[in-house]
DNA sequence: AACAAACACAACCGCGCAAGA
DNA sequence: ATCTTGCGCGGTTGTGTTTGT
């Protein structure tokens, strides 16, 4: 049901565009507007299917798009939403001007989530090193081993597990102070999430119900949330 | 300098929904 | 009522770049 023929059945190009083929597709959209997509790679000569160049316009070509790394307004914003409504990206787009879904995905994705799964508070607010071999998509660069000097011998069964928790504790004295930073960091978003999480299952406190989404009056509480 | 690991992000894929025939 | 078409969305993959050894 409504599944187009893949590129491949219709020899069409895949992989990045190159500039040419931007500039043809930008042309064709600011002379005839945006829509008509299955039209669109016939009539504006692209060997590339609908789909590719809908998302190409409008996670890069559209106009107003943001680039670059994202603020901490920015941040705060994706981890409120994402914790409300979930991975609903084009939803949490709209509240984010310039971003598109795909990008907040993608930050999501190789950022926020890893950051806020990372780092998990104990009640004593002592911090947690989760074993990142756990965490899907996991930061597997902080797996790397970071202390060369240590004469521990390894073993190969914990190697990872070990290395990943001895992340702060064993590095030298500037990696150190990098990595007190960013427990920091880690912790400021850590608290952040509680207080959204404690705000949306505490009766009192809860700005909408979450668990009786209607899109429309979900999308205005949490407008006016937002800007609260 | 070379290599490997990890990151960052662009693009693809499959599915579901809505509208129209 | 059913089928087709077009579109949008979220998950996943691919690839160029950066970083550490």
């Amino acid at each position: 049901m409504g599944k187009e023929p893949c590129c491949e059945k219709l020899a069409l190009k895949k992989g990045r565009w190159t500039t040419e083929e931007d500039e043809i597709l930008a042309k064709y959209i600011a002379e005839n507007g945006e829509g008509s997509w299955k039209s669109l790679p016939k009539n504006a000569g692209l060997l590339r299917c609908a789909k590719s160049c809908r998302l190409r316009w409008l996670n890069y070509l559209r106009g107003g798009i943001k680039r670059g790394k994202m603020s901490k307004e920015e941040d705060e914003i994706i981890i409120k939403l994402q914790t409300s409504v979930g991975n609903r990206w084009s939803f949490i787009a709209r509240h984010l001007p310039g971003r598109t879904d795909n990008d907040i995905k993608n930050y999501w994705n190789s950022h926020l989530s890893r950051r806020l799964h990372r780092f998990r508070r104990k009640g004593d607010g002592e911090v947690v090193i989760v074993d990142l071999g756990t965490v899907p998509g996991g930061h597997k660069r902080g797996a790397r081993p970071l202390n060369k000097t240590s004469s521990e011998p390894t073993n190969p069964e914990n190697a990872s597990h070990a290395e990943s928790r001895c992340r702060v504790e064993v590095e030298e004295p500037e990696r150190h102070k990098s990595a007190v930073a960013e427990v920091e960091d880690e912790k400021m978003l850590c608290s952040e999430l509680e207080r959204v999480e404690a705000m949306l299952w505490d009766d009192d406190e809860t700005p909408y119900d979450v668990r009786a989404v209607d899109g429309c009056n979900l999308e205005k509480s949490i407008s006016s949330w937002l800007l609260s």
